[in-house]
This record gives structure tokens, sequence and C-alpha cells, in this order.
DNA sequence: CATGGGATTGACT
DNA sequence: GTCAATCCCATGC
């Protein structure tokens, strides 16, 4: 297997990064899944919480690349993102969608549900099926954290990319900023 | 210190 | 299609 993506990777604008993560795999605690669904978010367009500047919500989307940033959405769903760019600029790629690759079991368990289809479809299903929480929120995505993300499988290298406008924001709606793999099944709404 | 509003999901009409 | 759950944080008085 090889090693996780490092910090070089998401010291880029998140745009690139956003392109690059879909096909790349996310492990943690014994499961993982390929990423089919990512979108862009960006301190200069108000649908970002870095939107505000630096606080101490928004204090981990400002800091080095190659971190997590966990945080609750709605009271209850933890969402999982990966900070791009160079420290002092907000910005990180939401994590959308998986593919379950490996633990599927562990997923379903966790999920209390057994369509591979509905275990990691959607930002607060995937944290779920993973194990995720709010507390892993500003560790590393490159190996020394509970959350490794990891280049494209072979089998991913030549994946379609199709970009639409993010969902369930109210701010800045009309940017293209997410990128589904196309024709993927395991995607949170269909492009 | 009170309040409003989510980068969502699942259950229900 | 509609709606409640649930809590942390940013904002404003």
């Amino acid at each position: 297997m090889s090693a996780p993506l490092a910090a070089d990777f998401y010291d880029r604008p998140v745009l690139e990064v956003a392109r690059d993560l879909v096909g790349c795999v996310v492990a943690h605690d014994g499961a993982s899944g390929a990423i089919v669904e990512t979108e862009a978010y960006h301190d200069s367009e108000p649908a970002c919480h870095a939107f505000v500047g630096v606080t101490n919500r928004t204090r981990t989307l400002f800091g080095p690349p190659g971190r997590a940033y966990v945080y609750r959405s709605y009271g209850i769903h933890a969402l999982l993102n990966a900070v791009c760019e160079p420290e002092g600029v907000g910005a990180a790629v939401l994590i959308r969608a998986l593919e379950p690759l490996e633990g599927i079991e562990r997923m379903r368990a966790r999920r209390g549900l057994d369509r591979l289809e509905q275990l990691c479809s959607g930002p607060g299903k995937l944290t779920q099926a993973l194990g995720i929480e709010p507390g892993e929120n500003d560790t590393p995505l490159t190996g020394a954290g509970p959350v490794t993300i990891l280049p494209r499988p072979a089998a991913w290298s030549d994946v379609e990319l199709v970009a639409s406008e993010r969902i369930g924001i109210t701010k800045a709606v009309e940017l293209p900023w997410r990128f589904c793999a196309r024709g993927s099944a395991h995607v949170s709404v269909r492009p």
C-alpha cells in the first residue's frame, strides 16, 4: 500500500486539490473508501466558514495544509474537510461521499444499514461509517493522525469528473465547485 | 448573555 | 415534498 498524501499535495489552489482528491482513499479506524464527491471552499467567498476571518472555529482552516477540519453540522453530524493552500489562507475541500472499499461490515454496523450505496453517500454518512468525530479536528491527514488519505489506486487513475454547483448552501450557490466521479452510484445527489 | 442559523439526515405526509 | 432533531458558534444587544 502506498504512503499517505503529503502536506505539499494540499499546499495548492483548493480547486486543484478538490479535483485531484476524487479517487483518493480515506482511511480511519479499520475502514476505508474511495472519494467520489468533493466540494471546494475558500475564504474569498461567503459560503466558506473562513469568510468571517480567523475565529476559534475557523482557526483550523487558516492553519497549515494537510490537516483535517472536522466540525459538527446541525448539532448532529460530523463533516470532514481537508485543509488546503498555505498557512494563513482559509481553504478546504469538503469530502462529501465515498465508495466503500475496506471494513464494509464495520461501516454497516456503525450505520445500521446494509446497502453499499447508502453507507457513505453523504458528508455526514461517511463520517458515521468511518467513525470520525469532531474531536479529530485539526489532526494531520498525512500519516500521524487517526484519519489518512492515500493516493488514487490504479483503478481510479483515469476517473472522469463532473463539475456542478455545491449542495446545501445559501451563499455563492452559483460557483461550480463540486466535483463528482462520473456515473458513480455512491454520490449524495446526482449532478 | 440571548439568539439565530446552519457545508444534513431520516422519518413521515 | 415537508419537517424536526440538536448544539456549537458568531453576532448583536
